[in-house]
DNA sequence: AACATAACTGAACGAGTGTTCAACTAGAAA
DNA sequence: TTTCTAGTTGAACACTCGTTCAGTTATGTT
């Protein structure tokens, strides 16, 4: 009995790393689920299996447990994309194509990410934090576009184009074709995304857009 | 004494109509001011002047009286650009740019905005209303473009091209740059945006945007 | 084995939420 | 003038929310 008792204890100690990590995940599990209704203290807690009290014992607040999801959450898809062109080796006319796979792919073409999605954009009108966060992200993802469209540009065959304004051009349509597929799904095929998107460098190729 | 009391009724009594409309602009009021934090049936009453209990009254749940403000400023908003359109002359490829010109003037990119879509967004995830408004209010906004891309591409020195894909592409990018200046208005000027549209345009009608 | 300490618990708190409904009353109809 | 109806009120209700904190306990150190 005595010995039944010791051998279960109540609950186990983690480092503050480790526990972040996990309400971390469960703060994005519960995002997937039901969105900004499903994102309580009390379902967090309930999701990562601890109490109430220990997320305020880690974090000053919810909205700075948020916060670190966002962090996360962002860096991983923005890596995720950006690793898919890293690794894949072609010119760089083919890494492009190998970035709009990876952008139409299910894996950022996902209605859950729009859900979490819409609740960070909510959260960057009142956190400061986030908005960093933000910022930084989206200007990383605009500056590798960037990067690759200066790749093209300099081949041989490719006549030179204003680089910087492709970039804004081309993320916010990936942006926007992102955006609008989350909210109707039926209005549009992936495929068909990428088909313009292809055809919009393929243009910027021919030097006949004219930045 | 009784004659003052007689001259200073408690409340004016409106149709059912009236009333929709007033609540409908006040709600639209409280979210420009704080966003999805300052929508609550106090804050909407107090704006509209009138009792909490008055708009369950009027409205069976609160989130019906958000549906109705979304399918009014949706509305609103596309008739405001779609009208600049219409009413004004030139041939098809001004119409167009007076079309961009509506779009990227502070009319519609207004951080304002974006704070009040991203509650239509959310709610479209749980209100069949808000969705069926949403789906129906950017169709109609794709089918202006298209009838416009039409327009260009039967003018007699222009080629022909896919119309439809054309649409989707530009209302995407429209958004996604919408969205993005919104979020952060440094990143980029509004006229830099309107000069990637023009270019995109004139690209589509020179043939080398393979569609 | 006893101690120290910091992770952890969960009841309690106060503020805010949407909705209900019995009572009130403005204003048209009789 | 009186009656009637339906627009209007606001207190009350039954939640949910994030945060607090006194008390508990797992675990490394001595």
């Amino acid at each position: 009995m005595t010995d039944t008792l010791k051998n279960s204890p109540k609950f186990r100690r983690h480092s503050p790393d480790e526990r972040k990590k996990e309400l971390v995940e469960a703060t994005i599990k519960c995002l997937e689920k039901k969105g900004s209704d499903g994102l309580s203290v009390r379902s967090i807690s309930a999701e990562a299996g601890i109490s109430v009290g220990l997320i305020n014992h880690h974090y000053p607040s919810k909205d700075d447990l948020i916060a670190d999801a966002y962090e996360k959450l962002a860096t991983d898809i923005l890596h995720h994309v950006l690793d898919q062109v890293d690794k894949s080796g072609g010119n760089p006319r083919e890494r492009m194509s190998t970035f709009f796979d990876a952008y139409f792919s299910s894996h950022v073409l996902d209605q859950k990410i729009l859900r979490i999605w819409i609740v960070f954009w909510h959260m960057s009108d009142k956190s400061d934090k986030v908005r960093l966060s933000h910022d930084k992200t989206s200007e990383g993802f605009r500056q590798k576009i960037e990067r690759m469209f200066r790749d093209l540009g300099e081949l041989p065959e490719v006549p030179s184009f204003n680089y910087r304004l492709a970039a804004i051009g081309l993320s916010g349509m990936l942006d926007g074709l992102w955006l609008e597929w989350c909210l109707n799904p039926t209005s549009f095929e992936p495929e068909e995304g990428l088909k313009i998107c292809e055809a919009w460098v393929d243009c910027l190729m021919s030097g006949s857009f004219k930045l």
